[in-house]
DNA sequence: GCCTGTGTTGCCCGAATCGCAACGGGGCAG
DNA sequence: CTGCCCCGTTGCGATTCGGGCAACACAGGC
């Protein structure tokens, strides 16, 4: 939109904290926006910027119009979806930042399910862990959060949540997959593991369950990709750890619950940011994304408004 | 503000039905209101008004971008109202980096008083020993810093500065309380110490002066809290060390200035990142602190812009 | 028929905007 | 201390965009 250009300028420069950054990723030049920063500045009568030898810095002032930038925007995006909404033709947006874990085929089915029908809305898909999933929504960069076991945080609003249980993941000649059913945490400490790192709630949960336990740690490979872990699973007798809905539909792969014992299940939670007015096709999008995890992991939408 | 001209447009002829009333209130002619209208409508992508013989009517489209229009306009009102707010003094926010020995009576009683005019401006108080508070400064962690002794520092500009002599920190009972005025360092090392241990500047000081005496050490107390040696003090007969500004008004507590033949002034002084241009309100606070400080210690403020 | 109101379009001008090159200043390694 | 680099800023010329003027097409009322 025409109208938010010098708005435009202002978000990208505090961004970057520097106005030649800002403005390569513009496209325009150094000139031109500094003068655009300036004239807004005259037209508000105070400035928003600090300016520091490296770069420009957001005022107190500069904060609050940024934070009114970015309402303006997201609101402006809003009823332009209504708009496309009421004339037939749905189209819009969907920023979603979600857990690695659900990148394999939770999103991508949804994705797919909805652009089938409406292939008039686009995507974003963020993979960010947990906490800078919520982030992303307070920051606007995202609609939507899909992740595990997030942080208790005042700002989101929950629009579904379930419980995962862990799973061991081993590959189809690895002892582990002689059985099915759930699997002692004892039994699968005794192979090489491979593991997510500490970047990843997979983790932490598992770590926090070997503390209580009083276990040592016998991982022999550490990373923060899921998709290599899963990869090395083919190629190792390791044992690896994944949710339900991380797990691929993959013959070579075998996956087994860890005992309820050793193991309480992780949260997975759809939100958004608390008191925001979604756009008509992502409120649309989380409505049935909400119903289709429901359909696929039971629990339950939250339904206050 | 510029960058809403052409949704003023839009609102002005949702007011008046046409675009030829609406041109003669905005001063502009009807060929460039029609115009900005045609684009605009491009770039929704549907049209916005009903072209009707009798002029223009608002669209379904329309209705929901005009009320757009009126929250946007109404959200800048308030935005560009609090920041009128902050460049008058009346809001802001302070972040002060001090040493231990402020947080008694110096700076709560300062930021109350500050408080007491202006309520709407906020504060944050940490407590560094006097390297982290310039470092503070140096990463906009803090706006200013009140500390003893700071390390010289090119990146420092002094707001205030003055002396303070260490004082011998006694209770009620102890035998130095028996007279007033300056006490002799030997006199104090003849009774058990309590000293704040080398992370803060007193201990520096102190320690210095021993050096250059060739005395012995004779602290049976060490501790980074200031607040501890003074609870100790009440319950001991042992010899703490305090400036002026750290010494609360107790009854039970006694002190007497170090004889200036023993040991010299320590510095305090109240900075602010070199080159900086604090906002409204951290500016007037800093000015106002500086006074204070004057008028309790005498001293001077530096005046360099 | 005429007249008056509407929105719209072609042509032109002036101002806002932008790009280019250069300037002044602060941080930083040598 | 010096040279170098990156920062924001400024002067000037080119371009684009917004706006004014006049004319056009259409609809309704007399």
């Amino acid at each position: 939109m025409k109208h938010l250009r010098i708005l435009t300028y202002v978000a990208e420069v505090a961004r970057h904290g520097a106005i030649r950054r800002a403005a390569e990723r513009l496209n325009i030049t150094p000139s031109a926006l500094t003068r655009q920063i300036q004239d807004l500045e005259y037209e508000l009568g105070t400035p928003i910027f600090e300016r520091v030898a490296q770069g420009m810095r957001l005022n107190a002032a500069g904060e609050l119009l940024v934070r009114h930038i970015r309402d303006q925007r997201a609101d402006l995006e809003r009823v332009r979806s209504q708009i496309a909404d009421l004339s037939g033709v749905r189209r819009g947006h969907v920023a979603l930042a979600c857990s690695q874990a659900f990148v394999n085929h939770v999103v991508p089915d949804e994705v797919e399910a909805y652009r089938a029908q409406f292939p008039q809305v686009t995507f974003t898909v963020q993979v960010r862990d947990h906490v800078q999933a919520v982030a992303a929504l307070a920051q606007f960069e995202a609609d939507l959060a899909l992740v595990l076991q997030p942080p208790p945080s005042a700002e989101m609003q929950v629009l579904f949540s379930c419980r995962q249980t862990l799973c061991a993941l081993v590959r189809a000649g690895h002892p582990l997959a002689r059985e099915t059913g759930p699997v002692r945490l004892r039994d699968c400490l005794a192979h090489p593991m491979a593991l997510p790192d500490r970047s990843l709630a997979i983790r932490h949960h598992f770590d926090e369950a070997l503390a209580r336990r009083g276990s040592p740690l016998g991982a022999v490979i550490e990373s923060s990709s899921l998709e290599f872990l899963r990869n090395l699973v083919l190629r190792e007798d390791v044992v690896s750890l994944q949710v339900p809905s991380g797990i691929p539909d993959d013959p070579r792969l075998r996956s087994r619950p860890i005992d309820a014992r050793d193991l309480g299940p992780m949260s997975l939670i759809l939100a958004q940011l608390r008191g925001r007015t979604l756009p008509v096709a992502t409120a649309k999008f989380a409505d049935r994304f909400a119903g289709s995890l429901h359909q696929r992991y039971g629990g339950a939408g939250a339904s206050d408004t």
